[in-house]
DNA sequence: ATGATGCATGTAATCGTTTACAAAGCGACT
DNA sequence: AGTCGCTTTGTAAACGATTACATGCATCAT
């Protein structure tokens, strides 16, 4: 029931009968120490029931032994698949994980303080919405190769990161769609300003060109990636005198309420209307209609992204590979319910 | 671009003048330290950007400046918002946040190796999945009160614990079936030997016996609270000679798999049989139908839970206080569209 | 015998703080 | 003047590891 008190370096040395230099070097090199004092110090170690400080060594060694992870919104269950990939790929490293809402706070002030700090050795970002001069102050310290991007990114800046196949993932959707003879397409966006709405649009847009497929300003229909964005298209659609036979959608939870706007206005889906999505989110295959979509795996992401961080702090400072820095994890479409043959035309 | 040195709080010292006991003084112990010096060194550390180094406080003080925050499943999105609740509840404070997914690794050696190793100062667990020794080791250790479950417990020891009125919800959900006219009640459980599970189907079956309603062995249907494990309650209640006309189900999840496999059986939700969720997680409003459920706001229980470690913590060892061991969070009966009247009795 | 070489180990400085203790300055009181 | 008390500050010893450097000892060529 008493506080017992812990075990230092010195303890395992006097057990063993060797210096503290010798422990640490059994643990830390072993190779250079003699085989028999090895073992010697091994069971000392293992009899003490020594582990080492780590604020100690952090301290001596002027590292952090943790990284960061930057989440928009750590209630959004987009992210923790993204969080449970990342944390899976520092398992077996000796770097701790820390995490950060970045919820209407100052993201650059946090990322600085935590660096300046000493908390972290690097830092997984799955936010983009931090500013631009916050971000040349991190590149100046020379700390910017010890910054991952998963997810989003920011253009034009040479962090490395890791993302799934957008331009990919809406070419599936867009030749899926026109394969079902869908031909009027309309696109479900996500939130202003960010890189994904840009990215996804953008490809979204230039297959329908590629395709020959007719275009109507009222077809882009902003959202912002939620439930609530998705009903509010739902009602948009039904108003419409030219409507799309399809939609496709930057991400699930759009989809879905898109979908429950749409049967709430009398449609059916997909009979009447086709609906497609993005993201592939575990309820994607439950939902009624079961939604087709566009599977990213997120899990995956956060572990490439771990990966990447880890070889660019094992390195410590040796020079040579910058590169890598770009990864693109492929996407999927997942054929459901919620995508049919287009409905005979009306007009 | 070039990596600059760190300010140390010898540097602070030699701008403001002092030595660096008064610096660190009025960092920590402002009001000891004169007016005037105590202008004057704040105006040093400003000008020289001065950051205090964790490690190396850390190490002085005998303190990690970290928490732990073990979950079971990191990528189910129950707890990204118990996270996001915690997350906000360490804001203000200086701790850092550590997270670690146990899946499939022994929980009870993560939480001993980074307690031994110095790297966190208390814990919130979420994962009630921990061997009664690895607890009892814990305690021995004197660090039984820097332990807080939340959501989950462990029955019979006295840590500190945040959760839903499990109770409450049972019998919210109980009385307003009843009060429909519903008679034969089912329950969907979760997963054999959680404590969540157990609770929840005393509480209903305390419930029903408490309003005189009808029992039969199979009504209990084993679950887990899985989307899966509700698509095979459904096929279970579709091969009944007494099916029930209303399912309380432990989970949301486990109602969403439910209500998809009934309808696809052909029954009608709520027409031909009500189905009643838990949790309220931020799809049941706008899944199809909308799903009647048992609300826990997993959010205020995550700050909860973080509002009660830090007073833990903050106390550093002086005796009293190990009051306010259990605190409870109210629920709420969201009343919503898959929940009807009783069909008229077949019998 | 002598010096060079190499391996294994020990000694002690160091990382950047906090804080116990000592000391200095200044009134006030006897 | 001497003593005491109080406030404010400085000096230096921790905290527990890592590692540059020194040392000791064996081996081997000259």
């Amino acid at each position: 029931m008493t506080q017992q008190k812990p075990v230092r370096i010195v303890d395992v040395a006097r057990a063993a009968g060797v210096s503290v230099a010798t422990v640490s070097r059994t643990l830390s090199n072993p190779q250079v120490v003699n085989e028999a004092t090895r073992q010697t110090v091994f069971e000392a170690i293992r009899s003490t029931g020594y582990r080492v400080n780590r604020a100690a060594r952090n301290l001596r060694m002027q590292r952090a032994g943790a990284v960061l992870v930057m989440v928009p919104d750590l209630g959004n269950p987009f992210f923790s698949q993204v969080l449970a990939g990342i944390s899976a790929g520092f398992a077996e490293s000796d770097h701790a994980v820390l995490i950060a809402d970045t919820a209407g706070q100052d993201a650059g002030a946090i990322v600085d303080h935590y660096f300046r700090d000493g908390r972290i050795d690097g830092l997984i970002c799955l936010d983009a919405g931090i500013r631009a001069e916050d971000l040349a102050r991190l590149a100046a310290q020379g700390i910017g190769d010890r910054i991952v991007f998963a997810c989003e990114w920011i253009e034009g800046t040479g962090f490395a990161s890791v993302r799934c196949d957008n331009e990919g993932g809406a070419r599936l959707a867009m030749e899926y769609l026109h394969g079902l003879g869908h031909r009027a397409i309309a696109h479900l966006t996500g939130p202003a300003g960010n890189v994904l709405t840009h990215v996804r649009r953008a490809a979204m847009q230039a297959e329908r060109r590629r395709l020959d497929l007719p275009a109507r300003p009222e077809w882009i229909i902003r959202g912002d990636f939620s439930l609530a964005s998705g009903e509010a298209a739902a009602r948009q659609i039904l108003a419409m005198d030219h409507r799309p036979t399809a939609v496709f959608c930057a991400s699930d939870m759009g989809a879905f309420g898109l979908i429950a706007g749409l049967i709430e206005g009398g449609l059916r889906v997909p009979q009447d209307i086709s609906v497609i999505g993005f993201d592939d989110i575990e309820l994607a295959g439950h939902f009624l209609p079961s939604l087709t979509t566009i599977r990213q795996d997120r899990r995956r992401i956060g572990e490439t992204a771990a990966e990447l961080l880890r070889a660019r702090l094992d390195r410590a400072d040796s020079r040579p590979l910058p590169e890598n820095r770009l990864r693109r994890i492929g996407v999927e479409l997942m054929l459901r319910g919620s995508t049919g043959p287009a409905p005979r035309s009306i007009s």
